[in-house]
DNA sequence: ATATAATCTTAGCAGCGTTAAGATTATGGA
DNA sequence: TCCATAATCTTAACGCTGCTAAGATTATAT
């Protein structure tokens, strides 16, 4: 494992993990895999050993990042004893997340990859929605109309974190946030 | 004006137009200033004589497309006379553009760039949401509460269009589209 | 111990954004 | 109408990029 080793040990991980660093710090656009090798101590061609190419490596550090989201996602659901306020505090933790680390958000979902029926943060939703409308109104409702309220309220909560990633929300703190996601959330019903 | 003229005579908007085309069909990623300006008949430099380089270029072709959305919201804000269907309406209109050309939304929301107070489409929503609370309640609603539920309307709508640009949802047809849509937008109230 | 596979380096290709220097053409004032 | 100047274009080049082929080095498995 010295530094003047041939062979790395971990190179494949390692390059993952300066990936994400440098997505949070600098967006996808200016990363290259020439600059995540040299970084890592090794030659230039050295990471097409581990990945085929920039494209299967970036989508390996998606699932990771997706990975990381949904027990985010998972942790906040088990952990709200509440049943009442778990939809909300599901929405929080999702605008959060990204506000946390804002482009990870374009860099997630603009590549238009993602099957949302199985997507696990939108399969959350679908079981929390039906758990709140279970209460709300017995076991008589319809899954059309949980379907739909489901795509509502997980386009909202996904709009918002999108607009959370914009600079002109950049300077609040995050106690504020909190508030202000909530009080945004609350003001509509399903 | 003929092809062999050294000066090409409509340049830059030649540009932008292959750069939307190629956008529209191709993403952003795949874009180079080189490809565009060997397409317009013209060696591969010379778009800098119009552009201070490509960051500039695609933010104008960005400003294209978001005059041609907010004309396309402006205009059904104009057509629609039934007061009580003109925010479902605009939330309708909104998807249907990103997702006839899907392409559109990544390139134009990823660079996080907009402020949303001065987004038109967003003031439209605002404009709105104001004229519907007005409607229903009558002039006592807080200012407060119209920015909250303009915000969880937009963000609704917006998270919307870019769950409809994702792969799965492209095979249905337009017209049930608008009734999938509607069904969604109207499963929440204000 | 040795064959094989995994991992790495070096060298090189074509494509990229961008600039500098110079060629060509349009434009406006004498 | 002529001409200086500005606008527009070409050619050539720089350093960077993704990626591959060929070969060096090291781990692994028999």
């Amino acid at each position: 494992m010295s530094k003047r080793a041939y062979h790395h040990g971990n190179l494949k991980q390692e390059l993952i993990d300066r990936g994400l660093e440098f997505i949070d710090q600098n967006g996808v656009e200016s990363l290259s895999m020439r600059k995540l090798a040299i970084l890592s101590g090794v030659s230039s061609a050295a990471p097409y050993a581990h990945f085929k190419n920039k494209k299967a490596f970036l989508s390996e550090v998606q699932n990771y990042i997706t990975e990381q989201f949904t027990d985010t996602l998972q942790k906040t659901y088990e952990m709200c004893n509440d049943r009442e306020r778990v939809l909300l505090e599901l929405g929080k933790s999702y605008v959060l997340f990204f506000r946390q680390n804002p482009l990870f958000y374009s860099f997630i979902f603009s590549h238009g990859e993602i099957d949302v029926n199985y997507y696990p943060p939108f399969q959350m939703f679908q079981h929390i929605v039906r758990e709140v409308l279970n209460e709300l109104y017995g076991g008589k409702i319809d899954e059309q109309s949980i379907y739909n309220k489901t795509l509502a309220m997980w386009a909202m909560v996904h709009g918002l974190a999108q607009l959370y990633t914009f600079p002109a929300f950049r300077t609040m703190d995050n106690r504020n946030m909190e508030d202000k996601i909530e009080d945004i959330l609350s003001s509509v019903t399903i």
